[in-house]
Parts: C-alpha cells; sequence; structure tokens
RNA sequence: GGUCCCAUCGUCUAGUGGUUAGGACGCUGGCCUCUCACGCCGGAAACCGGGGUUCAAGUCCCCGUGGGACUACCA
C-alpha cells in the first residue's frame, strides 16, 4: 500500500545532479495517538523536501512500545496523511514487524563488545537518578554492568557500550553545527526486557537499512542524535544527514498540546477547514519564502527548501489558519464546495436541487471562514417557514413596514428581470417612488427572507429563493406583523 | 540541577554590516454599500539587556536575561 492515488509532483531539481537523485527520506509516527499539528508540519517538510529533490518518502511506523500502540491510530494516522494529500513511496513499514533485525544488530553489537548485557532493576536505577538528582549531579547511569561481562538472564536489558571521552558533532541543515561532550552521554539501552529494541537503536538500524538519506524531525530528538551517531558508526553504517525543525508551541509559549485547543489534524477536517488551508498554514510556521503567504502545493515544491527554515520555535496562531481557511473557501469552485459540503449541511438540506444548494453555495463563499458555518449560515436558505431572531424582528418587523412588504410582494411576480440588477433596480424604483430610502425597506426585507438582521446581500437572498418562495416569504412576514404588533 | 537549542511588531515572518526595519494575521480609521462579508485606501504596533569588533550593527563576537527541548526498559 503506497497511496500513490494523490496527484503527482514534478520535482524542481536540476536531474542531472546525480549525488542529489537518490534522496530518501522518512516520516516515523508512533502510533499512541491520531496524527497532530507538529507531527503533520513534519510529515509535510519531509515531504515538500522530498518532492523537490525528487527522492522518495518512506512511511514508517514505530510501534516497538507494545503497550501504547494501537492499530486505530496508525489507521487515524495514515487518513489524515491522506487527507492531507501527503502521500509516500514506501511503506507503511511496521517497525515491531522488524525486531529479528533488530535483534540480529544487538548481537553482533554484543559479539563485539560494543554492547553488554545489564541486570540492573528499574527499582534500584531510579533509585540512583533519586539520589543522584537529589545530590545536584547529574543522573547517568553508573555503568554497574559494564564491565560485568554479563550473559542474557531474565529481566536484562542490553546497554550499547557508549564512548567516555571525546565529542560528536551533529551537522544539522537547519541548525548548523551541534557538538557534544561524549562524556555527557550515558550508557543507553537498546534493547529492552522483553526483546524489543528501543526507539533510539530501532530508528538507527532502520533508517540505515531503509538508505535514508536525511532525516529530519522535531528538534525535540537534538539530544538523541549524538548518541544515534554513535550507534551508526558502531554498526558500520553511514550517518544520514539530520535537520531537525523548531517546535510548534501554544499561545502560552509552551509545546502545543490538547490544552490549547484542537491538535488533531482530523479534528480540523471534521470543523471545516479545507487541507490547502492547513497545509498552507503549517507551512509558514518556521519557514517564509519572502513576502508570500498563499502558497500551491505544487508551488510549495517548487521552492521549498531546508536552509530557509527558521531555528526558532513557533506559536500556533488559529485567528491566521482562519483567514487562510476563508481564502480557500472563496477561491473554490462551487462545485467543489457542493461537494465538500455533504458533511456539513443542515438535515433540511439534504436531498435539494443541487442547482440550488450551488447558488447557496455562491450567497456565501465570501462569508464563512469554515465550511461549519458556512453549513449555520445557510439554515435560512432550507426552511420551509423561518423562525425570526427576535432582536431582528423587533426592530424590523413593524407595521409601518408591513404596508411596504405586502406591496413588494404583490409587485414581485411581475418583475421580468429577476436579476441581482433587476431586483436592484426595482426596489430602488420603488424605494424613489414612495420618497425613501433604500435602507428602510432593504432591512424589514432581509428579516422576512433570512429571519435574520445580517446576511448575504438581499438581491442576491432573492435570486437563490426564487420569486415563489420570494413572495411567500415577503407575505408571511406582513402577516406575522400583522399578528403580532 | 546538567546538556543542548532559540531570541525582529501581540502572533507568523522578511532582513545576510549602511533600509524611513518590509509583508501577513489580528486590532483600528475611512471608502464601497440594503446588513454582513469580500475588495480598496490609511493607522497604531518590533530589533530582550549589557559589553565589545567596525567609519557603520537587527545583522559579527562575548556575557547576562528570558523561553524551549532533552535528561525513561516512550517515541
Amino acid at each position: 500500500m503506497t497511496n500513490a492515488g494523490g496527484q503527482s509532483y514534478k520535482p524542481s531539481v536540476n536531474m542531472g545532479n546525480n549525488s542529489m537523485i537518490n534522496v530518501r527520506t522518512r516520516f516515523a509516527p508512533s502510533p499512541t495517538g491520531f496524527l497532530h499539528i507538529g507531527g503533520a508540519r513534519t510529515a509535510l517538510f519531509n515531504w515538500l523536501f522530498t518532492r523537490h529533490q525528487g527522492g522518495k518518502f518512506v512511511l514508517r511506523v514505530e510501534d516497538t512500545d507494545q503497550a501504547r500502540s494501537t492499530e486505530e491510530s496508525t489507521k487515524a494516522i495514515l487518513d489524515a496523511m491522506t487527507w492531507l494529500g501527503l502521500n509516500w513511496d514506501e511503506g507503511p513499514y511496521f517497525q515491531a514487524e522488524r525486531v529479528s533485525l533488530h535483534r540480529e544488530m544487538v548481537q553482533k553489537l554484543i559479539q563485539e563488545g560494543k554492547a553488554y548485557y545489564c541486570t540492573c532493576t528499574p527499582e534500584a536505577l531510579e533509585e540512583k537518578r533519586k539520589q543522584a538528582l537529589a545530590a545536584g549531579k547529574k543522573p547517568k547511569y553508573d555503568g554497574t554492568c559494564r564491565e560485568k561481562n554479563l550473559g542474557k538472564t531474565a529481566g536484562s536489558v542490553v546497554r550499547f557500550r557508549g564512548a567516555q571521552t571525546g565529542v560528536t558533532i551533529v551537522e544539522d541543515l537547519i541548525k548548523g553545527n551541534i557538538s557534544f561532550n561524549n562524556e555527557e552521554l550515558d550508557d543507553l539501552i537498546i534493547e529492552r526486557a522483553d526483546g524489543y529494541p528501543t526507539y533510539n537503536f530501532a530508528v538507527v538500524v532502520d533508517d540505515a537499512l531503509m538508505n535514508i538519506t536525511h532525516v529530519i524531525r522535531g528538534d525535540d530528538h537534538v539530544n538523541n542524535t549524538p548518541r544515534q551517531i554513535l550507534l551508526y558508526q558502531a554498526l558500520g553504517f553511514d550517518v544520514p544527514k539530520f535537520a531537525h525543525v523548531p517546535m510548534i508551541l501554544g499561545a502560552d509559549k509552551t509545546r502545543l498540546s490538547k490544552r490549547h485547543g484542537a491538535t488533531s489534524v482530523m479534528a480540523y477536517k471534521e470543523m471545516g477547514y479545507l487541507p490547502e488551508a492547513l497545509v498552507n498554514y503549517l507551512v509558514r510556521l518556521g519557514w517564509a519564502h519572502g513576502d508570500q503567504e498563499i502558497f500551491s502545493l505544487q508551488e510549495l515544491v517548487d521552492v521549498f527548501s531546508l536552509e530557509a527554515v527558521g531555528k526558532s520555535p513557533a506559536v500556533f496562531n488559529p485567528e491566521k489558519l482562519l483567514w487562510l481557511n476563508a481564502h480557500y473557501i472563496r477561491q473554490s469552485a462551487p462545485e467543489k464546495l457542493l461537494d465538500l459540503m455533504k458533511d456539513f449541511w443542515p438535515a433540511p438540506a439534504v436531498g435539494k436541487d443541487a442547482e440550488f444548494v450551488k447558488k447557496v453555495i455562491l450567497d456565501l463563499r465570501t462569508r464563512s471562514r469554515t465550511l461549519a458555518e458556512m453549513a449555520a449560515a445557510a439554515d435560512f436558505y432550507f426552511a420551509d417557514k423561518l423562525d425570526y431572531e427576535p432582536e431582528a424582528a423587533q426592530k424590523f418587523l413593524l407595521p409601518e413596514a408591513a404596508v411596504y412588504l405586502k406591496e413588494i410582494a404583490q409587485k414581485i411576480p411581475a418583475v421580468e428581470n429577476f436579476t441581482r440588477e433587476g431586483i436592484e433596480e426595482f426596489l430602488k424604483e420603488y424605494a424613489q417612488e414612495k420618497g425613501i430610502k433604500l435602507k428602510i425597506i432593504a432591512q424589514p426585507l432581509r428579516v422576512a427572507l433570512t429571519g435574520k438582521a445580517v446576511s448575504p446581500g438581499i438581491d442576491e437572498v432573492m435570486v437563490t429563493l426564487g420569486k415563489e418562495r420570494v413572495v411567500k416569504r415577503i407575505r408571511d412576514a406582513a402577516a406575522w406583523i400583522t399578528a403580532n404588533k
């Protein structure tokens, strides 16, 4: 399964450059929840970089935490990727299915003396950690089993024998060179007591075996990177290029989480956001191309580069996302919106004539920031009988207006040119005849037609509704005034 | 605590030693107008602080300060 159903994007790079043609990247989510905003941006950057370079984008599910991984999460993540249009070329591979490979590599390191069995219990380690912390020292594995040359026993784990001197330099495509003293790195566990590899080991083995050339991931991983580089070297693999993208923060500048509102990509779909809006918003978090704000996916593929990714974290701003979403709704063809709106319309809208619904969409297109907003604003188009908003009715459905409404209802059947222009002309002439401002009749008419004080232009509404419904609604309003005032 | 990263309007950002520090969201004044929205024109709003380097620093260096990440038999 490679969800190649997405459209294809042509790489914009000079294919004559042989070193670039073999770019391979991966997105490696752990299936312990839905795809969230941060993960989506990481996936997007990977995808854009890869498509720009004409490389291969691999999807790998990191499910070695057997206790927390679920199939539903895997499906939810793939669905979200597909919705965003981030198609992958290989995978999804499942890390848990590759444990024999990982174990092989663990054994290799043990045989070469680069890893060793450790029988320290979690409890003992936790105790030592506490003590170290209390004494103001660094909580680091103390090497109890390092030189014991232990064999495998029940409950034993395997630790990597890390270098204790020297410096490891991470050459990061976004952050530049970052150096770490190896003495800061402790002997990390690479195989757990349950026989499963730990993250830091499994990523290295898998990335190496899958020939990943560029590891693009969140910068919460920078501190893991030197250990991983040491692992690559111990295993005799080439070290890939790294690019650590800054985190996305909430309004309070802490790491984005549920506390800050919706963080699930699919929650945005359900709220009526378009994938192109989310993609456009996400890509501008930490990346810019001069002053440009609006980008199509193909445009992004053309101009995206890791060099232009900023180093500092970005605060997630829902207002700007909303603006972009409104923009993309405005830009969308009515046919497309007709399709998208199927999941959003209120019950009375289902089964209505497509041409009529399309007109409704056209009326509302510049006035809706989300599809859900559009649906909410559209209720009056589909209602058989209007409920007048109390404040609107009180202010505009008055006895003096009833006179005008009745006359207008009477004259409308004779309006030949029942278009926006024709209707506007008719109403202006009527107002002139009466010696009043258009305003005087527009608001009562609006309430009569929509039940609200705020709506699309009354000419638009009238055209969409059609003469018959218009006449009926105006008469209903006049009758309502007689009955209630 | 230790290690590492980061720092331009409220927010996202442009800026690569010499600019009236630009754009966008949001806010706001006006125009358009049947309300609202769209659109158009205008406004307020920023280089964290201190030292250097330099004729010249938002841009380079150092030190502070502030924020963030990691510090698991999670990923």
